[in-house]
DNA sequence: CAAGAAGCTGTAAACGTTTACCGTTGTTTG
DNA sequence: CAAACAACGGTAAACGTTTACAGCTTCTTG
């Protein structure tokens, strides 16, 4: 591994200064024989442009960071597969970081800003501190937030929607003629089950429905506790006919559950998850859910980042994404059609293997 | 956004010397008095290091890329979550690239690493050219393959043992006393469907069964072409009483389409996919799967390249990661306790949502 | 044909660090 | 008290680029 060939080893071959070098390389007026020996030269030392130095030079690192919280999950998956096409057809290179949630680890990603390795930075913090707005109003790089920053906060952000989210799925449930509608939330001092809670209370009083505190079941984002805070439910309100659950996981082990004791979905209880995971097109029966948009999301942060990245000095920007819901069997009375056609939802193809193992 | 303060901002506010100023930011031995006041002069400024600059003088990067196929594939992203980790605990960045399974998107990388922008690189090559080869032999950096290379080439590489994989799978059909052990394959002309191909036949000659080409069905690697080839498979033999499928995708196509024949699994037919992806767990029923080890793989590969970074100058290694087979409730006859389990299962954990939307 | 313009190219400085080398200061010791 | 030595800290070069500026040709034009 022999130290590669900078610039001036093919100044010196090519028997021109550096400077020509560079305004080749760069495509700058040159005359035409210069070119030529520079290319040659290039070529036969088999150069490429150290990106560190170039860096360091024209103060462009032509890389964005995006921070996501869990790499598992699969929300974050969704940004993360639309942001990184943007990116490199814009010409940047994507470095990750997974923060696991830890505020402390995106306190340290806002804080390497300062290093400069990046020219900007997507993050969707778990929850927005103080420490990170003092971080974000001194950033040294353009960053986009994805979430829900305080009112007044000078950053680009794009958010959700899953107030009106959890709307829809209740009206969809309420189409349907279910009125005793179960609320399976995950802990509310998150604040995604916290605003859930409250949509769903909302959602209700808007139907005209009366708010039982015996449908709300609180336990935890994942299946196993899913399942388990509907089991409660089911002991507790046995008349229910409407899951409205607040994630998909949740849903699953709702799934698991109501299984198990022998009713039937969608005909006995109807089901919704909520982020419409790949997850909810593989289950049995398929799960109808609210997407969010992580998607459409993480498209739109990358599209801002590289706004300001262009330069424009413009007013933060604040887009919400709309919600919608996805109708699969576990809210459908799904015939045998539909059940044969369920293999080919949007979700089913992407996930596909192409050529891995072996 | 001023600029920033550099060394040479703080040496003048404290009085010293850049080389102080330097000596003291890296813990090299210093006089108290002037490690005061450069740390004063520091944290008053807000210092931060730049990171390039940095780079360019000790001509490494802290930063390890990794290209993988597919973002979207379950495979690829169980690498990359273990990936990450392990390259964080060792203080270096990850700069994440898609290849989209492109060749010429592959080169690129390799041919980028020229520049220089990173240490190391991890790759997941769809299939590897003798362009890939060419440039692994000449890349100035360590490379780490995730997959198989040919005989003889000089890179780390770590690798799948899909042909044992699937005899785990036939061999635990055969155990449970299935005679017509039927492969759904996806095309022969990639990678791993010819490796699974063969290695079906194989496993079926040691076990003294006929290989019957009846029982071989080619589709391709997703969900709705699973299902139309088990949809054939059944027509052309209906006495079949185990399916072996490519990947899970096949195989929750095969249970769709098994369930909307009346076929029960696994009393009638058992089901087994292959990379126990995330939805292998979540189908209904569960299904049992052989894991190629992506975790692992991935895993490893980063610790191989971590101790080529360390400097060693050492043989190219080669490791096989061993598969495993999971074995869940479409070949297992699943009682009551082990569906409440099952949503307990290792995958099913580590997708949830901890605090996605809002 | 002279003078000015236009087109290239080379010199050198700069980006922000790290580090080899040398000079200064202060301490120890014969 | 002088000499030797240790401990620090400053100067300057280097990493590999880009680019402002000035100098040299060559061409155009009166």
């Amino acid at each position: 591994m022999a130290d590669g060939p900078t610039i001036n080893t093919i100044a010196e071959r090519a028997g021109v200064s550096i400077a020509s070098v560079s305004r080749v390389l760069n495509g700058l007026p040159t005359r035409q024989e210069t070119v030529r020996k520079v290319m040659a030269a290039a070529d036969e030392l088999g150069y490429v442009r150290n990106a560190v130095a170039r860096s360091l030079k024209s103060r462009r690192t032509n890389q964005v960071a995006f921070a996501m919280a869990d790499i598992g999950n699969p929300a974050y998956l969704a940004m993360l597969r639309q942001i990184q096409p943007v990116l490199k057809a814009a010409g940047y290179r994507l470095v990750l970081h997974s923060t696991d949630a830890v505020v402390a680890d995106e306190i340290d990603v806002l804080h390497g800003l300062g290093e400069r390795y990046v020219d900007g930075l997507i993050m969707s913090p778990l929850r927005v501190t103080d420490a990170h707005l003092e971080l974000l109003a001194a950033a040294r790089a353009p960053v986009v937030i994805i979430g829900s920053v305080p009112e007044g906060t000078r950053v680009d952000n794009v958010r959700a929607d899953s107030r009106t989210g959890v709307r829809l799925a209740v009206d969809h449930l309420y189409s349907l003629g279910r009125r005793r509608i179960a609320l399976v939330n995950g802990p509310l001092d998150t604040v995604p089950g916290a605003a859930r809670g409250a949509a769903y209370r909302e959602a209700l009083e808007d139907l005209g429905l009366p708010y039982d505190e015996n449908l709300v079941q609180v336990g935890d984002f994942y299946r196993p506790e899913g399942g388990r805070a509907v089991a409660e439910l089911l002991a507790r309100v046995p008349d229910v006919d409407a899951l409205m659950c607040a994630n998909d996981l949740i849903a699953l082990g709702a799934l698991d559950v109501l299984r198990a004791a022998g009713r039937r979905v969608p005909d006995d209880v109807a089901v919704v998850g909520m982020d419409d995971t790949d997850l909810a097109a593989a289950s049995w029966p398929s799960l109808s859910s609210v997407s969010l948009g992580s998607a459409e999301r993480g498209k739109v942060a990358a599209e801002l980042l590289l706004e300001r990245l262009k330069g424009g000095e413009h007013e933060p920007r604040r887009v919400t994404v709309p919600p919608h819901l996805v109708v699969r069997a576990s809210t459908a009375g799904a015939g045998p059609d539909e059940r044969a056609a369920r293999g080919g939802s949007r979700e089913a193809g992407g996930a596909g293997e192409r050529g891995a193992g072996s």
